[in-house]
DNA sequence: TTCAAAATTGCATACGTATGCAAATTCCTA
DNA sequence: TAGGAATTTGCATACGTATGCAATTTTGAA
């Protein structure tokens, strides 16, 4: 950074001002193309490119966004990072990313966001919602949470039509013959694990069937030992429907572990669809994300300033139901 | 942005100066500690935080460290990049995350590791290693590739001891009684491909054995394909060793689809150790990359000046076996 | 060819912070 | 209490770029 090749010394080679300069890498601005092309050519000459501290200070607008998350319990997450990570890119933004679940550190990184005043932030970590939604708040950056939804912070949701494709699995099943129903949850209080159980539930009630609920959090290990218990203490049903893919799979195998087969004697619905479902040691049927959708959506509403600056709403996306072997 | 509260106004409203605001907040500099104070409830009163652009500006350097990978193609990666993000954070340093693969987006890339002046980059990802590699040695960047070795790139590397690794597993097929061998290999030219393919077909060919040798891209799916194509064509050997945990799974999925039963019939060792791999339905055997030291070394290696500006060295770390099912 | 309109250019300044320097204050010792 | 050393403070400036404004050049029509 000492040796910097600023707008200045470009100027000089190129025989003009700073401004000029300026004005070539500035969208927007008006240069003779006489001018460009001096410009451009010294600017190569001498590897230049624009400071984005001096930039974003005179402008007074960041080109970063920060990406909140915590640890990578799913594997869905990463397709989504990329996701968001390239849009941006095309939109001229640059990625500041948060990952960690170090509680001593979140400070730090509330201080980071907004230290370089990134231009919106986009929420992947449910824990982090509250304490940062104030702060974000307090300091009118948009931001957007990303699968979730927290009542009350104002902030936008885009998330995934969970009731509804809750109810269209246990529909699905009940079509399969099944009879007696069981769903294995996430962590108390996440909002795809509320949304999903409501869905499932109530349309099983609708058509006459009550429902086991087990407490779960997201993980393999707690699948697994969901899927051993309910083999062990006799409470196996027809059909398990999972709040996610990766619990799915803890299922499968503890079922796969005892001798238990599916789909014949029990039918198994994850939600998600990461890569792995379509493995054929799972192939699990399951709920697609409409991934591509959430991250356009999110983008669209932290970058439109209308949308931004109002009060927060809560968008549910449509994904799409994939059956495999599971059911 | 627009509304942000400067040092000014927090002097203003504390009765000194903006240098004494900045000597505050600037660690190494003398201030007593009446003002000390002053500052500091004012600027908690405003919600007052140093502006990093202007701080980049004027110290010329940047508190950013690039981190470029590309997809999401294994699971391994998320937890280095967990890591290297808190380890980081503690040293003040914030991530710039890189993580396409569209290749057309691949120069905006370059161009925002350079505007941003990052004080140091960590790759993970092969393909980009050799152009973003020239761009950085010319801008002196310093930079570390995480997991791969380029040769003559001249940048340092921190890897896993792959080779002597990769002796281990052989001996330890070998002695399982095993007396035919496959290795399922990597996306030609990796470096992490090369050196275990090395190490294992050399170990065995010191105890008098051969290798049949099958070419791969770490994915599950051509692991898949390969453990397929054994088995059609007869080539199926008493132990296999994948390059990745990844196309280990693919392998056994295969081998269970065709009845084929590990470890029966034959011994499947992977490498990496990633979650999915202590999971019930592979249980698989493997070596653990020894990613924490992995981390901390390539930090080291960024920041320490000595050490960034020095031709760089391959760094390879130690890990661990981890013996499972399927030996 | 002439002259007004349009386009381009350079000058000067501002963004918010860190820091060398000199002035002001505090501290310590005699 | 005096007076010199040490500490703290404010002033002024610099970092590299964008942009309003005025000066200059180019363009186009008569």
């Amino acid at each position: 950074m000492e040796n910097q090749v600023t707008a200045h010394e470009v100027a000089k080679l190129a025989g003009v001002s700073q401004s000029s300069v300026s004005r070539v890498f500035t969208k927007g601005a008006s240069v003779s193309e006489k001018t460009r092309e001096k410009v451009l050519k010294a600017a190569e000459q001498l590897g230049y490119r624009p400071n984005e501290y001096a930039r974003s200070l005179i402008k007074r607008k960041s080109s970063l966004i920060g990406l909140v998350m915590k640890g990578v319990s799913n594997p869905y997450y990463p397709h989504a990072v990329k996701k968001f990570t390239s849009e941006l890119k095309k939109l001229g933004y640059s990625v500041l990313l948060i990952d960690t679940d170090d509680v001593e550190l979140q400070m730090q990184d509330i201080d980071a966001l907004l230290s370089y005043h990134v231009a919106g932030v986009v929420i992947m970590d449910a824990t982090a919602s509250f304490q940062t939604a104030e702060m974000l708040r307090r300091f009118r950056i948009p931001a957007v949470l990303f699968n979730r939804v927290v009542p009350g912070t104002g902030l936008h949701s885009v998330s995934c039509e969970n009731e509804s494709a809750a109810r269209e699995i246990a529909r699905l099943l009940i079509a399969r013959g099944c009879k007696s129903f069981t769903y294995v949850g996430g962590r108390e209080g996440a909002s795809t694990h509320i949304e999903r159980l409501k869905g499932f539930t109530e349309e099983l009630e609708n058509h006459g069937f009550g429902c086991q609920v087990l407490p779960g959090d997201f993980t393999y290990g707690t699948g697994y030992r969901n899927g051993a218990e309910m083999i062990e203490s006799g409470r196996l049903t027809d059909a398990v429907f999972a709040v996610t893919d990766l619990m799915a799979y803890g299922i499968y195998d503890a079922f796969r572990d005892r001798g238990v087969r599916v789909p014949e004697q029990v039918k198994l619905v994850g939600f998600d669809d990461i890569e792995m479902s379509s493995w054929s040691s799972y192939n699990l049927s399951t709920y697609a994300h409409p991934v591509d959708r959430m991250v356009a959506l999110s983008i669209e509403l932290l970058l439109d300033p209308e949308q931004s600056h109002a009060e927060g709403e809560v968008h549910y996306l449509t994904g799409e139901m994939r059956l495999r072997g599971t059911t």
